[in-house]
DNA sequence: ATGAAAGCGCTAACAC
DNA sequence: GTGTTAGCGCTTTCAT
């Protein structure tokens, strides 16, 4: 109660108790070998002095912190916030804590954050990041503590992940656009060098044309960044070229696509279709509203938190890679038949 | 390198280089009192050995976890991401990290998250909440480590705390609308039993009517939840009533009201205008774009931290409450002249 | 069912 | 400058 209390230790519990540190370590850790009066009997000096266990010490004794990293590019992100809250609900399920980092820009700013989070002893790391160097790839291979990546790929499948199959999400959602008429479409995403973009997302795009028969051209595939700005200006460098529709890898940089395209006056969808990637929020505020692939975000999110517990408990688990089912929503981008 | 290498502890660089336990802390913690040679030799074998401190020992043995606990209300929330931007980089700036927590729904959860993060010997801790219940406001009083409330009010005044002046920043969008010609404006806000909404918005809104000799009626105050839906479902029920304009404490309330006025046919901000409270992205997004309050979330979140930090040393503070400047994005959804 | 005691890896007096 | 050593608060054998 007081500000200058000193904290309350398990040796303090043990001699208002009169009972040894370790029958009330096994009392707060809900060992059974322990007679239930002299349980009783902890439980209440515990109750009585406001006892709260020390989790550093813990840690340090047990080499075990309940506590686990999450290295995320951006707090700002909607999409990882959803990712986020999905990893929370599993982790306070299981009584872990999350201590959160946020990529910085620079150059070894992931390689530091990890070692943050080994040196903070975490039980294990779940990274939500686009692309990896290499150095800090084998690292993770090689760690003592089990990694897995959430909404991202290990392209070698080394790494446990969960994500959904962007290829065939893409190859589809090109497909859809293809049989509505479309010939000439955009592929907008991020950065070509992380493999969700430059690698799957390309592969699914390029698969649809060629199944449809039509040629590739790399004039139609832009590389941005992820902003409303970054969509005017992409539309600003397509609208001209005889694109009628596109997929975009971001529904904040589809929003900007689509703002513009509306704001210069153009009709959506009948003169351009657009289709996005995340299916947050902003497709319903977005007029029209728009079509998205839909990621379970949440789902990915719940599903590599669980799949993590499972490693830093040494279970078994069945599938390294874990694609989860996506959806495709139909909204106001597209004219749907 | 090996999975099963054993970790390196400060033990095996003292006898490497031949030094004690003592010299390897200080040239890891930077203390001066290391001849340069020693220093060098030390550091080379820190090197070689791949060293990294346990964090969790030190903490142990410094009772300083260089840690903070941040309290917030949903991460799927896009207020709270930038809010928690702000904090993450002036966190790491002073080299601290984040165990983040979110609310979960039921009594006593902040309760719990308050104890965990004590528990885990958090140095500090940053609360976002709307609202808070006296028990818990009590703890955090008399807490040993220091709290800031960031984006909340603590209308005692006893804990520290970062926002913007509620009161008159509503006070003065009123004001505006009402210079606008209108005369029958609603209050949209969530729970009114959070001070933030009840207390200095409302005090806000009913000042600025008073002042302009309008008589205040509780038929125009909303109170709802954040989300589309209840923005289309506070249009519905309000769009018989009169009012041509509102002011709304939260964006994605406002994107669903604005959303169901233009689907409805209602010409914005023409027959209708809106002022939103936080600014993030969304108002861009949508159309027209939303006028609104512009807290400085990332410096609210920021500014918070540095308190924290100041707190944490012992370092003297000025002000227990600060308020930063908003300013006010005049967009398409107001008649601005 | 319970206790004694040896650490966990580090910091911080204190001594030299 | 550098080393010695006593903790930090807890878990975990190992006895009993």
């Amino acid at each position: 109660m007081d500000k200058s209390d000193k904290e309350i230790t398990i040796t303090d519990v043990a001699k208002q108790a009169g009972v040894s540190m370790a029958t009330v370590s096994r009392v707060v850790n809900g060992n059974n070998n322990v007679k239930e009066t002299t349980r009783q009997k902890v439980m209440d000096v515990i109750d009585k002095l406001h006892y709260r266990p020390n989790a550093v010490a813990r840690g340090l004794a047990s080499k075990k912190s309940t506590t686990i990293g999450l290295i995320l590019p951006n707090m700002g992100d909607l999409l990882y916030s959803n990712l986020a809250k999905g990893i929370d609900d599993v982790a306070s399920m299981y009584k872990y804590n999350i201590i959160l980092t946020s990529l910085k820009n620079g150059i070894g700013s992931e390689q530091q954050l990890f070692n943050d989070l080994l040196a903070k002893q975490v039980d294990g790391i779940i990274y939500m990041g686009e692309t990896i160097s290499n150095d800090i790839y084998k690292e993770m291979c090689n760690s003592r503590v089990p990694v897995v990546f959430a909404g991202a790929i290990d392209e070698q499948q080394q790494i446990s992940s969960v994500n959904i199959d962007y290829v065939k999400a893409v190859r589809d959602v090109v497909k859809f656009l293809i049989d509505n008429g479309n010939r000439k479409i955009a592929l907008v995403t991020g950065d070509l060098n992380s493999p969700i973009n430059g690698k799957y997302r390309l592969e699914g795009y390029q698969q649809a044309l060629e199944n449809a028969g039509i040629s590739y051209s790399s004039d139609n595939v832009f590389e941005t960044v992820y902003s409303l700005q970054a969509g005017a200006a992409v539309w600003d460098a397509m609208h001209d070229s005889g694109i009628t529709a596109a997929f975009v890898s971001n529904d904040l940089l589809a929003a900007g696509i689509l703002n513009a395209a509306v704001d210069s006056g153009i009709q959506v969808p009948e003169e351009f279709e657009l289709v996005t990637s995340s299916n947050t929020i902003l497709c319903d505020v977005a007029r029209p509203k728009m079509t998205s692939v839909a990621q379970p975000l949440y789902d990915i999110g719940a599903v590599a938190m669980r799949m993590l517990t499972k490693l830093m408990n040494d279970e078994e688990i069945n599938d390294k890679t874990i694609s989860l089912p996506y959806s495709f929503v139909k909204r106001g981008t597209t004219k749907n038949n």
